[in-house]
Formats: structure tokens, sequence, C-alpha cells
DNA sequence: AATGAATGAGCATTCATTCAT
DNA sequence: GATGAATGAATGCTCATTCAT
């Protein structure tokens, strides 16, 4: 046979996606993955060629897909009443993303602490912050607030943020999803809404 | 003797404090904590049962004096005027709290995974949810906003609490708090403010 | 059928004789030589047994014929002016077999560590060292040299057949190994020699 | 206690020159040690901090010494009068030190592969053929030997090298080994002495 | 015959916890 | 009370050899 056997490695990479779930990508045993694959601890390493390069197989490709789609986001710019649509393509772009990645989208938010990834949400965060922050602004000139301190808009940057992996989080349901996501959009953009009702 | 010397047990929890804070509680050391507290390792089993314990000892205080005052705000059964007053309230209660426990309240939060108390958070949350859920039902509903789902209010709940704690892992001034978790409680508390004024 | 391939056989060999030459019996791999070979690892136990087989397939046949040879020049009871012609014979037996057999001999006296030739060089020594024995005595006794202890003619025959293996594994051009192998002959042997100059 | 227990590192260094000597660097295993020294594995790892650091213990100190001990030979910039002395010399410093360190002597110089000591020997060597260099090509233009190659000079300190350490490896008494080596250096400049008798 | 997937004992190392002094 | 030495299960990983196809 030349190639490894898909199911073998399915059942890894299966076996793995439980064990990083459960238990972060640094607590996860090697032992217990083989075990849960049914499969001799010696051939896990026939698939992969070490832990690392486990959870790379199960993170890379969503980490370098989200990234990019994050980066696309960040990248068009809109004036304001562009916005409104950007939450509608915000919305649709992470379903469809997330749609085929959604485990592994999870797994590479919350438990990728002591791999290379661990920073990956705070970077996240920077870039939200960095493209809300001038729209933001005019809102919160608009209501009368005055911000003495950029650190707010990060906050609500990073909450932004956690809110929308809340939602991930908790359905698998793409309608549902999506139906929470556009209200928490909405929500979060809710003046700028308003004001070209 | 049947009394352990206070000192050493301060030393111990100190030392305890320092480690958990940098490490957390599943990657921190008891080694490095008992050379950190100038103490054998042995005797700071004499002082602690167990790695459990001893973050128990640090963190079961703050536990329980911090969901108590959760609590008692979330009893504050609020007509809408009175959340204006609610929101300053808060402010001053966390504070008060905070100037006390802050490093072990950051534990507690941030660095109890393992532990018992790794879903404090999420207690938390629970009960701001449950609080706040009747006043921006309200507020939703003068905006047009229709719920079908709760979960949207969790998610406030959430990320309302995580920006609470992001201003408290930032600073360490009081005032520069208050200031902070001001304009945050103003923001997510705005339009229903203002109606009132 | 019955019979195995030459043609792998022999791939797998070379393939082996560059990993022994390489790495020493104990530290090849048998992946390694199986990959350079261009053969699966399980047809590589086909043709041989295990790492200790394919490594006496190697060394074997240079082990029969080396003590072979080494035995012959052993009985070859020669009387002092015949030592003369021994050490020209000595180097040209040396040269005719190792022309045919370089590499594999190489690996014999310096890569067998861990399997069962690891004391050839100890045995060979034995051989020589019983050989020379007398001549050597004969010239220490005409310098005046006197001998408590055998074990000097030992070490004499060790560091002579070092020296011959330090020039074929220096190297390669058979001229050149003639002209280092006759020096080092004419250096151990010399006074024998004078004495008949 | 403050220090630990001599009579357990001491066991586990027996255990450990055992090993080493048995199967050198590379292929001792630490549990073996453990095993052989009575002891927990982990424990061996509170003396010390791992293998490398348990064999540089044990031989480290005499290479420090050895290659001093070395180096000042080879800083005895003698005339030829004066070699015959340094023959002399030699064989005292070697058993001086080699008194002391005779096991860890031959562990460092025979079983350090793997270790960042595997090329002492080489070493060893190219200081004494670069010491003796000029002596031995007087004695060699004396007796009428040309060499075209300056490498059987190197093969000669080699042998000369490994002739000193076939003794230390044969015997552990004192006089013994002091009569071999001067029987030695006295053959390796044997010539070299006659002229000046 | 040939493949290469599978096995599992082995390795060095770590660390919470226990135990003898 | 205090010490820190001792324990041993657990970790990630390797590799000669076997086995199913």
């Amino acid at each position: 046979m030349q190639y490894l056997k898909d199911e073998i490695r399915n059942n890894i990479i299966a076996a793995a996606i439980k064990e990083f779930t459960l238990k972060g990508y640094q607590d996860a045993s090697m032992r217990v993955i083989a075990a849960e694959a049914g499969v001799a601890i010696g051939n896990v390493y026939r698939y992969f060629k070490n832990k690392d390069e486990l959870f790379n197989s199960i993170v890379g490709p969503v980490y370098t897909k989200f990234t990019s789609m994050v980066f696309d986001l960040y990248q068009t710019q809109g004036s304001i009443p562009e916005m409104q649509l950007m939450t509608v393509d915000i919305t649709d772009k992470i379903m469809e993303f997330y749609d085929k990645y959604e485990t592994e989208l999870l797994i590479l938010i919350d438990k990728s602490k002591g791999s290379k990834y661990e920073d990956i949400k705070e970077e996240l965060i920077r870039l939200v912050n960095y493209r809300i922050k001038s729209e933001l602004l005019v809102i919160f000139k608009e209501n009368g607030i005055k911000l003495k301190d950029d650190y707010i808009l990060y906050i609500l940057a990073a909450t932004f943020v956690e809110g929308i992996f809340m939602v991930l989080r908790k359905y698998r349901d793409q309608a549902k999803i999506k139906e929470l996501l556009g209200q928490l959009l909405f929500i979060y953009f809710d003046d700028l809404y308003k004001r070209f009702r």
C-alpha cells in the first residue's frame, strides 16, 4: 500500500480532537490519543511526526484560513454605510468558514495553550480592535461618550470577539448561529445602524 | 506544638500566590513554591494537604466573598431608575472588594484551570446574566430588538463580566479602575441611562 | 518463487554497507538501509533474518577470509632471513586482500561494536602477537631490552595492527597504501632489517 | 539534612561507572544505573541533573586534569638528551595521575562516544604527534628513513598513545604499570637513546 | 514476494506526594 | 515540627521486528 490508511489517520485525528478538546494541547497525552484511536503508540508517530505536528494537522489549516479571512475583513476599509453591509458580510464569512472547521477552530482558539498558536486570540483581538477603532469612536462621539483611555476600545474589541466565539461554542446549527451572530453585530453596532435607518 | 507557625504559612501563601499568578494552578510547581517560601517541600505538606488545598487557601475565601458579593448585587432587585444607581453601586462594591483581594481574585478568575474553581467565571456569568435579564429585555424591546434566544443575553453578561476583569487585569490604580469601570457600565447600560436622562 | 532476487539483495547489501560505515553496527538504522536500498523495510527481513544477520552477510565472508589469511601468515614459520621477505609478503597479501574487500574489512574492524564481531581486532592481535613473538624477542635481545612481561609484545602487536589499519583507513590509493605499509613494517622491524643489510 | 547523602551519591556513581564501562555513554541506561544503585529512577535526578551531567561528574575532573597534564608534557620543549629524562618524567606523571583516576580515565578514553568527550583520544594523539614530530624526524634521518608522508608520524603518535592506554587498561598494579610504560617509552625512543649511549 | 502498517518495549526526564530522620 | 531524600507513575518519542494484505 502506498498511502497511509485514511481510516486510521482519521481515527487518530478524531481521538486527538477529542483529547485536545478535553485537555488542551499541553495536557493532552499521546498515549491516551493512541489508545482512544485503538492504535499502538508507535503507530501514531508514523502518521504524525510528533505531538506538535499532530496538533498542527488539526489546527494549522484552520489557522491559515481563519487568519486570512479575518485579515480580509480587516482590509475592507468601509465607510459607515458599508458597515451595515459588513455586519452581514462578517456573519456570512464566519458561517461559511465555521461550517467546515467548527471543532478545529474552537481548539485553535480555546485549547492551544503551550503550542505556537497560544496567542492567536490576542492577535485576533488586536486586529479587530484596530479595525473597529474609528467606527466606534464616531459612535461614542455621537452618544456623548468621551474616552480618556483607548483600552476601553480594546475591551470592546475583545468582548466582541469573545461574543462571536461564545456563539460558535454553543451552537452547531448554522441557522441558529447566523441568527445570533447577526444579533450580536446588531447590538454592537446598534447606534450606527440606527442613524441610517 | 499544636499550631503551625503563621509566618511560615504566610510565606508559603505568598510564594504560592506568586507562582500561581505566574503559571496558573496546573503548571505551578510545589517545589518552586517551597523554594520561594524558603521552606522544605515536605513542610509545605504539613501546612497544606496538597496542591489543591493550597490553592483553596488562597482562592477559597475570595471565592466565598466574591460570590456572596455578587449574589448581593443580584439580590438588589431594582426598578429601572435604580439601575443608574446600581452602576455606581457595582463599581463601588467591586472596587472595595478588589482593593483587598486583587491578586487572589485574578488567580481565581484567570488561573484556576485544572482546579475545582475552573468554572467560577461561568457561574459568575450565570448570576450576572440572571440579574440583568429583565432590564436588558426591556431595553431591547424599546429598541426594536427581538430576541429569539436567551443566549444572546448570556453573551452580554459574559462579555460584561469579561470587560470588568480586563480592567482589573490591566490596572492597579484605583482611580483609573473606577474610571474605566464607570465607562464600561455606561456603555453597557447606555440606552438605559439615556432614556431616563 | 523460491529464490530471492539477487539485485534486491545486492541493493540492500550496498545500502547496509553505506549505513554501517557511516554509523556503525549499533547505530545503523534498518529503516534507513531499506530506504537507501529502495526496498520496503519488511522485505529486508525476507532477505536477512535480522540486523545481525545482515551484518554477518557483509562482514562474515571478509571475517573468514581475513582470519584465514592472517592464519596463513602466522603459519609461515620463518627463520629470520625470511622475515625480510615476509614484510614484503605481508604488504602484498594485505594489499591483495584489501583490494577486494576494502570497505567490508573496515566495517569489520572499526564498526562492529555491538555485534558478535566486536572482538575481532583483539583476536587478530593475538594471532599477530603469537606470530611475531619469537622474532621480536630476538630483536629485543640484540638491543639489550629485557622483557619481564609478555604484554609488551602484545602491545607491539596491537599497535602494529592498529598502524596497518590506520593506513588502510586513510588511503584508498593502492600505491600509497603499499608505500606506507612498507614504511610501517620497516620501522617495526627496523633492526632486524639492518642486520641483514 | 543539608547535603545529599554521600553514600547514595557514591552508589549512583559506582553504578554509573559500572554501566558506562560496560556499555559506554550512549548505550548506558539511566534505569539500569538507578536499579544497580538500589535507588528509584527519580532520585538519580536529584543527584545529577541528567545523563550528561552524571557522565561529566565521573569523567569531567579526569578530563581537566588529564588534558592539563598532557599539555604540560607537551610544553616541556626538550633537547634530545632531555628526552631520556622525559621518558622517565612521562611515566611518573602518568602514574601519579592514573593512580587516582584509573577507571574514570579509561571511561573517558574508551567509552565516551556520544558525549562531548568523544574526540578526546584524537586530540591527545594530535598533541603527542605535534610534540614528537621533530624528535622522530631526527631519528628517522639518522636511520636513513625518508618519509614521504607525515601520516606515518601520526600513526606512530597514535600507536604510542594506544600503547600507553593498553598498559593502563591491563594492569592496576602501580609497579607493573610503571615497568611497562618505561619499557614502552624505551622501545619507542630506542634509537634515540642508543645514539647517546 | 513484496509492502509498509503495526507493535510495544525501551529511552531520558519530570513532579506531586510520602516517608524516614 | 521540619527536613529534603525517595518514590514511581507518567510524559513524548524511537526503532527493531512482525504481521496482514
